[in-house]
DNA sequence: GATACTGGTTACTTCAACGGAACCGATCTC
DNA sequence: GAGATCGGTTCCGTTGAAGTAACCAGTATC
């Protein structure tokens, strides 16, 4: 069974710190997906599989060594495969592993959230502001 | 209608700016939600309105520095909501607004998907390691 | 009169993410 | 032989989030 999240117990300090552990499955999933480029990157492949100058060009401004920090993120992770073909020029084909296309879901509800409530949130920031 | 996470277009300059646009909505909410403490606040409060320090020993090792900070952000957003009663000691409670409980519901389901999936993850970097 | 509790604040430091620009070898085109 | 393409790599600098430690006013307790 993983670790929790929070502090359920008598708050001994053995157990304080497992809240922080790099076990802890939700701050291994929500620290990735925090980074700045994970999702674009994750949501620019759902539609397949994608060589590198074309993804970059889909995700937009980003430059390639961030984008190659972040495919081999996710590769390592086990989100994202990547193929090199032997030929010259090169060609290299970055694809969404059944596992990372598994991830979409949850995805899917929270930018659902996001489309639903950010307008609130904004709202709430410019009144924080004045 | 927000702008997209994704350049769907012929990618000219005008439209690759709103790929990083502060207002599109997915990015506010992973870039909230990726923050460090975020989480832990918002989850601790689960249960019902809860006292500054109570909060604390509840994460677990924060600073009270950083969950300060961490507090002011949510209640920027209208995550959070802050009630100060003028007692000797002073007693301030900390709840979730509903729009602050609202997202415990995807939250849940990116939750539920690291439970299962985290261990594949795991066992990813472990060969990605070797 | 000293101590502790409450809900923080302030100043200083550390660290990792991110960005910019230049460069690479091999091949193909002009 | 000059230049472009592909998939990166390397060096350097910036920035912002997070951590550490000390401190605060007012009251109640010992």
């Amino acid at each position: 069974m993983p670790t929790s999240l929070l502090e359920e117990n008598d708050g001994t300090d053995a157990s304080a710190k497992d809240v922080l552990s790099p076990d802890c499955p939700s701050r291994i999933v929500f620290g990735r997906i925090g980074e700045r480029w994970t999702m674009f990157v994750i949501l620019a492949l759902e539609p397949g599989p994608m060589r590198f100058t074309a993804l970059k060009a889909r995700v937009g401004v980003i430059t390639p060594k961030v984008l190659t920090e972040t495919l081999r993120a996710l590769e390592g992770d086990g989100l994202v495969s990547r193929r090199a073909f032997v030929e010259s020029p090169p060609r290299v084909e970055y694809a969404l592993t059944p596992l990372g296309r598994s991830l979409l879901e949850p995805i899917a509800a929270m930018r659902a959230w996001a489309e639903a409530h950010v307008p609130e949130v904004l709202e709430s920031r410019d009144r924080a502001l004045s």
